[in-house]
DNA sequence: TATGAATGAGTGTTCATTCAT
DNA sequence: AATGAATGAACACTCATTCAT
């Protein structure tokens, strides 16, 4: 049974996307033809075109429906969660086994996201900020039951697990030989909680 | 009076360099043509050839060039510095400094370094990997003298320092008008050095 | 009620040549696409294939369409005439107000009639003759009356009234701002009847 | 000997012009890709962007290449002739004798010249007019010394000779087989000058 | 009969690289 | 050593045409 018209076209934009994915995620967004995109969703060149502007908007496009998705998907696994630290821990532990789950979608997002055309990360920004304010909130909700610190800037911890996290994908996508990611959520956890230095007085600045 | 040549050739090249790393930031390296590179330096396009293989070779020349130009500064200026919980806290304060010093260079480091291309990836996975293993160095000398907790992995540390600095210079290249960037050292330290939670008995996880 | 057949779709093929002939004057043959006319024509583009063989056969259909209609028109309006020289009075006259009443299908004649593309030219090179050849009868017929000089051969004759005329609408489309295009007529057709001298002896070559 | 610049500059585009005009000509200005260009002017595709700024430029330039060319010699030709009606006469004679010498230009002119894209129509109004004035400027000049008819507008006048020379140029290309250009301007001024009608009384309109 | 989604050949243009001067 | 004119391969994008529905 065929479905109706914008039913039909949607999934024809997934397909398309998620071929972009890939083939992005494997030759990088200038390494790639619009042809090779073409030829990995199983088309003509011109039929994208049907569907999307250009390669840019292919790009752009590319990363909302991940970003999306990805939010989506913490969302939904984060919001039985009440206690702020276990969130915290969700969204990580969330984080790196969704990118362990689809290595070219992590590749992608990695290696992809830091594009210096101006129009492109105008175009991501929204959703980024979308996965910031994510953990800003978990942060403000510990700092309010006290279990976050109050003496440090929301924004500065945030950049803090979200630089950390980051990092630790792109290690692993590096040098996948190290190990599985999702094991690394553990530890990860234990730094950012609780910082690099043994328990006792910190030495002065 | 002329300088000898082998001098005036490695003059040549350092000129090459900073016009491409300047090009290169503002444009990227993909919207970026070897002419651009060419004028902004002052020369012809053919006589970059002399001096380079091609474009490519800009690039990974211009990563090495900056890379170990920093390193060399980190640890002129660290090497005097035996205690390392000081010796992290002087690390992240240069690294600071040094990207709001020159906006050019951290953008180009932030925007450029991650190229999907295997080629470039593996040329500049030295001189990043010698980063990496300063960063390393501190936390074991922390760990001998017990100031840098045992329990967890140097690795993972480091990632967790190495990916909130790179975290917070983008962040700051992308919101300039938010505020300087060498102020943010003091708060970012705090959250590395102790963690995100307030003190006081973790929470199982 | 429905009209049979064949009347059906000649009067669909009329619909979409008065739409090619829409779009092909605003945007030119080359700059107007088949999607357009379709669009123009209210139909889908493949509809236009069940009538036209594509789009050249389009343009020369549109050009037999347009330059019959203007022959018959001339026939009907001419034939109760018999003076040769008010026969060309009324061409003329008749040339220029059906130009100003449709503009968009003088602007279709005067700039796309000239296509460097031979088959095009072959194929509308009848109806054209056409036009000609009626000129030249009138010419004729008043050389035959002694009205019309005979020292001068009919096509040289045809040729000057012609490019006159086709001038004279090129010159109102380019510069609708300067006049009306049928007041023109009167002086036009003086000239072409007298001469652009001062009636006397002619001064020798 | 080779020559300085920029006199080299110039002759390269000469050189390209010459070929585009060839191309143009022979297949259309649609008809023709930018590699026919390149090849008829033994260069690669690269080497015209050089010299012009796209295909759309290649076009425009030859159209006042031309024309400019065309006035020029057309100025010098008649610069020595005093009498309006000999010089209307030399005009004549010269222009269809250019035409006759380089057919390639001459179908250049009369096919390509009327292109219905706006920005092609405006940059080449001005030589078009260049040549209207030359035509008003004898007229204007006979009415001055009155062996120009005064009764009507100079404008009507240079259309019906610009009409009338354009006209019998085109039918000439269109039918070459019919016989020489040049012999065809002495029975074209005559019908130019005197009209077509045998001298006598005007039949009233 | 009518549709419009899909096609894929075709083209203007860019730009890294070369090499004669 | 330095130049910059010349190259030509490569690519994003268009659009006339087809055909399954």
């Amino acid at each position: 049974m065929s479905r109706s018209p914008p039913q039909r076209k949607a999934q024809r934009q997934r397909t398309i996307l998620e071929a972009a994915i890939r083939a992005f995620s494997r030759q990088g967004y200038h390494g790639c033809t619009v042809a090779q995109v073409a030829r990995e969703a199983g088309m003509a060149d011109g039929t994208l075109y049907l569907y999307f502007q250009g390669k840019e908007d292919l790009l752009i496009s590319a990363f909302r429906f991940v970003l999306e998705g990805l939010l989506e998907r913490l969302d939904r696994a984060t919001e039985q969660e009440a206690d702020p630290i276990a969130r915290l821990r969700l969204l990580v532990k969330l984080h790196l086994g969704m990118m362990e789950a689809d290595r070219d979608l992590a590749s992608f997002l990695q290696f992809q996201l830091r594009q210096p055309d101006e129009a492109i990360r105008h175009a991501i920004a929204e959703p980024l900020t979308g996965y910031a304010r994510r953990i800003e909130a978990i942060l403000d909700q510990g700092k309010a039951v006290g279990t976050i610190r109050p003496d440090i800037s929301t924004r500065v911890m945030r950049r803090v697990i979200f630089g950390a996290v980051d990092e630790t994908v792109s290690a692993w996508l590096l040098h996948p030989e190290s190990g599985t990611l999702s094991t690394r959520a553990g530890p990860l956890l234990e730094v950012l909680l609780r910082g690099v230095t043994r328990p006792g007085p910190v030495p002065a600045p």
